[in-house]
DNA sequence: GCGGTCTTTTAGATCGATCTAATTGCAGTT
DNA sequence: AACTGCAATTAGATCGATCTAAAAGACCGC
């Protein structure tokens, strides 16, 4: 007993032939002309009420030139760090009426090419992305070959002339050594990667510029290597050295966690004889023991500013290009001796 | 004396004219059709590589009826559990050439109903979701309204007949108390939610059932409230009584990271005096101390399984309705003595 | 009744692909 | 020369919206 359900969608003919209006007349309504009258406007929303229009932005895009989507590519998206970024993202957008694909370039350029490819097929009005590993201007040439308004956020490939959303990773790292400094530590290690890419770098020079500033020793560089290891060798030389290190400051918390792990395994009692500080405030910073200090970069805030700045690029093509850096944050908490505060 | 520099895009229509064939022959040789004679492919090919032509899906998707996009609707997608889930996702969608829209319902059913009225606007072809706290069976009529096929992961709403996956976690828990019981434990307590929505059922229905077993008392239930708290009174009063629980399951990581934390302020040695287990296997349950027991639910998998379940739905429309529950898996740490077992 | 102005409505082209139903060309038969 | 069969190609309609340019209708003053 089946009621007379058309099996087809309801298009905006249909709405406009039941209203007895013609196409025009409907799709002006829709988008809330006042050239409607409003007794012909009351009239048409109340069939595609009845009729259960649904409004199909796919036929719409072919003929204007913007969709209300955009991509979101990203290195690692099961990564705590980037999907609080995806979230704030996500809450931009969503104000904006804006739809967002995810994709996953895994820290492989091949598949970010293929990607960014998709991304472009699919119409998206602009990108976010924060560059896979190894990206090089060859990126920046397949954004331009696909005519892609995007915003970097993160990293950067080059310096060159293009939005940018990213925290002050060097100053963070430079407050992060000020305050062990402060604290009574002067061998202080880097325990990280020193130049896979733009945040990497930035990180390394935070460090070195405040190693010049109070004139702390310069070789205590333990490097990265992928999926957050590090120089172990290197590591356990410079511990076991006649004038060891006191202090590291790791590349990121993950990083952060590892080295303590390593230093309880040499039996240093981290957060008194040794300090550790981290880089990202991820949860399991704080629910780590000891309780990890550590540099927050604040990703939520990054993606929401991304989001915007991607909008205002879309809406005004011309305007100049804007990096955005905002400050990160030092969270004080066990791992280097909170309590240790000289003033 | 302008090149010939079309400011436009590349349409087929440009590719066509350029190869000398008609638009449907480009559109043939786009799609690989073998009726196009050989020679006649390789010419057009060559046309599009050299004009820099890029397929328009949009344009492809108001003839056809799949856009090879989903969406994939989650409570919080600032949760690594939930990130992991979107990992998993994205990794069958890269290998079936689907994009993926993400959204946010924030557990929160109103915004859900808006974003699902967004995706049906963009023309998913489906939509994996994992149901906002509160969603009834308006959510299921909106889903049918709009016509979109669709995968409940994780939780479901009513036990209808739909496309559903999710982790055993009755079984998981019930493994997990049994765990307890060979290490000696027989005053368990419950700490979460046991009603929100059916993955909290499960997981309460699993201790009750573990209790019935082996005959442990049943009165040990502190009751969660939102955003990981629970009700902190009960917890303090069961503590002081005169026979204390030995032991908590948790609903989850969190909670019982949180947990941890009010034990060691009440002075008890966890691991030792008292066991704790968490749910999840989040990053931050192997950071913590002691290290958290706890039953991985394997959200990459579920994004996987959820994934393909949609495809398979959306390749065959009729095929019978499928629930895939994955089995989880008890990982020991120190939380709960990991050296105490009896066998 | 006529031109002018203003409001409201609409016909028809358009975006860029796919799909159907031919049509063309060529070889082989009769 | 006419016919059949097959491979390769194509004209034109179509999906569902938007946009332009023009038309229709109402109202006014003279």
């Amino acid at each position: 007993m089946k009621k007379s359900f058309s099996l087809a969608p309801v298009s905006l003919l249909a709405v406009a032939r039941e209203a007895g209006v013609s196409r025009a007349t409907a799709s002006l309504v829709l988008r809330e002309s006042p050239l409607v009258a409003t007794e012909t406007r009351e009239r048409v929303q109340e069939v595609m009420k009845r009729l259960g229009y649904i409004y199909n932005r796919g036929a719409a895009n072919l003929r204007q030139n913007r969709t209300h989507t955009i991509g979101l590519v990203l290195p690692n998206i099961a990564n705590p760090f980037f999907s609080k970024l995806t979230a704030g993202v996500d809450e931009i957008n969503d104000t904006n009426d804006v739809v967002c694909f995810i994709a996953n370039s895994n820290e492989s350029v091949d598949r970010q090419a293929r990607q960014l490819q998709r991304l472009r097929e699919h119409n998206v009005d602009g990108v976010i992305i924060c560059p896979a590993v190894g990206s090089c201007q060859t990126l920046l040439d397949d954004l331009e070959r696909l005519k892609l308004p995007f915003v970097q956020a993160l990293r950067q490939v080059s310096s060159d002339e293009s939005d940018y959303v990213a925290a002050d990773y060097a100053t963070g790292i430079e407050k992060a050594v000020t305050h062990l400094v402060r604290t009574g530590r002067r061998r202080i290690m880097f325990v990280g990667n020193t130049n896979v890419h733009s945040a990497a770098q930035a990180r390394y020079e935070g460090f070195m510029r405040a190693v010049a500033l109070h004139h702390l020793p310069q070789t205590l560089i333990v490097s990265g290597g992928a999926e957050n290891t590090y120089d172990e060798a290197v590591f356990d030389t410079l511990l076991n050295s006649s004038d060891p290190p006191d202090s590291a400051i790791c590349y990121n918390d993950i990083m952060a966690l590892n080295v303590i792990n390593r230093l309880q395994a040499h039996g240093i009692a981290v957060g008194k004889e040794f300090a550790v500080i981290g880089m990202d405030d991820l949860p399991q910073a704080s629910a780590s023991y000891p309780a990890l200090t550590t540099i927050g970069t604040g990703p939520r805030d990054i993606g929401r500013a991304a989001a915007n700045l991607l909008q205002a690029r879309l809406e005004n093509p011309e305007r100049s290009r804007e990096h955005i850096i905002l400050s990160p944050q030092l969270i004080i908490r066990a791992s280097c001796g909170e309590n240790a505060d000289l003033g």
